[in-house]
DNA sequence: GTAGCATTCAAACAAACGTTTGAACTAATC
DNA sequence: GATTAGTTCAAACGTTTGTTTGAATGCTAC
């Protein structure tokens, strides 16, 4: 059938998710693919149709592993706890753990995947976000079951909500290292290494936990003000 | 001098603002902006040189306004405390409700803008990036001195990553109405107004807080453990 | 060996891109 | 009214894009 089983497909895909993670998937030229995978410029369209099908791959090969991590761990949990309700910070490290491990993986590859996957979430043209959450529907219902198990005294608004929020930080988290280091001026410039997963791992689940029990917006613990202008004058409030 | 005032500038400037967000910048043709903006193609590389002049000039415009409104409120804040220390809350809010209140806007134009924001900013080409940070070099170091003096106990390491965190919260947030209800099934689909700015900004801000004030991650309060490997098999850890 | 299938390859395709050109038009200045 | 500078315009420029074509190759099976 396949002589030679499927070298130059895995090449391509290689190729490909390196060089989308670096100049994004629509920067990238078929040309340039092929050429860093040393194939001919036809075998995209001849392996995967179109290069639209060539991204959808891409992300699919990862994103299945990735989900695969998550819901592993997940049952593993749950058959653990024999019908009890999870800790919050259990369901927490069982979703994010492995997106932030697989960014700090030794794999290159790997490595690279995150990032772009984060920056195409938010493409709006459509077809790439489709395609996320569609692979993502079925890890997304069992973790936000497992966090209103986790929750009960939580609206189910405001875990969705939160669950969000946490995703957003978690994305800056990954794809944050070095972006952060320029933006503001890093005080710290002698620490070179790109902050291992652990510590990463570590500063962002209790950032994470802290936001998700934080105290709920209408009980009046946050010093919540009424702040409706958005024009900077006279901008009397905050408590 | 100038015959129309600036009436073909800005009416680019508008109409690649509109596209740029729905489509992203190099998705965009410089053939949409001036059919869109119903001008001669060549006036954009007339009034800003190239394609990137305008991009850049879609930024700044924008940028300028936005970080204004944050220094003032933060001016005020701090000339209202008399040297003493402002509290996390308020600075937080004097930076992140802005943008908040900017993506709830009810004029379009600058509606469309936030997301647009949030989405350059994770690109990696970096001309467009680069402009956008030394916009906000000013505001950064504002606002990471007064959060230092907000909260003297925590470490200045800390305080930068959890800022960093926050911006994806808020980011997320930003960009997430519609994508929350399409990525997991929304339980609250009667629920029509894409969330009033005043909820979304509250919902945020306790999220926020929280994540901001949670227990360091070295402190014991947070369940850490030890889950090094990212191979989902025999992931006996989380507490 | 030869038929048949899967794969590779060089070459060309039409379409779209950002940019440049040089002439037309407008409006104020001398 | 002629001159000048600022602005708009239609047309074309040269590249680069993703895709298609048809011949050449490799391998398996009859």
């Amino acid at each position: 059938m396949t002589p030679h089983r499927t070298s130059t497909r895995t090449t391509i895909l290689d190729a490909a998710e390196q060089l989308f993670a670096l100049n994004g998937h629509d920067n990238t030229s078929m040309r340039q693919i092929t050429s860093a995978a040393s194939v001919n410029l036809s075998a995209v369209n001849y392996h995967f149709g179109s290069k639209d099908g060539l991204v959808q791959a891409v992300f699919q090969r990862r994103l299945r592993e990735l989900n695969d991590e998550r819901l592993a761990l997940l049952n593993e949990l749950e058959s653990n706890a024999k019908g009890d309700a999870l800790k919050p910070s259990q369901v927490l490290e069982a979703f994010f753990s492995p997106l932030v491990l697989h960014a700090c993986s030794h794999e290159p590859d790997r490595r690279a995947f995150v990032p772009l996957l984060e920056r195409s979430m938010s493409d709006p043209g459509g077809f790439i976000r489709a395609a996320i959450i569609d692979e993502h529907s079925e890890v997304f219902g069992r973790f936000r079951q497992a966090l209103l198990k986790a929750l009960p005294d939580v609206p189910e608004d405001e875990i969705i909500w939160r669950f969000h929020f946490m995703l957003g930080a978690t994305s800056y988290a990954i794809s944050g290292a070095e972006a952060l280091r320029s933006a503001m001026d890093w005080p710290h410039p002698e620490q070179k290494q790109p902050e291992s997963a652990q510590v990463l791992l570590q500063r962002l689940m209790s950032f994470l936990l802290g936001g998700l029990r934080a105290p709920l917006p209408g009980s009046g613990a946050v010093p919540t003000c009424s702040n409706a202008n958005h024009a900077a004058t006279n901008g009397r409030s905050l408590s």
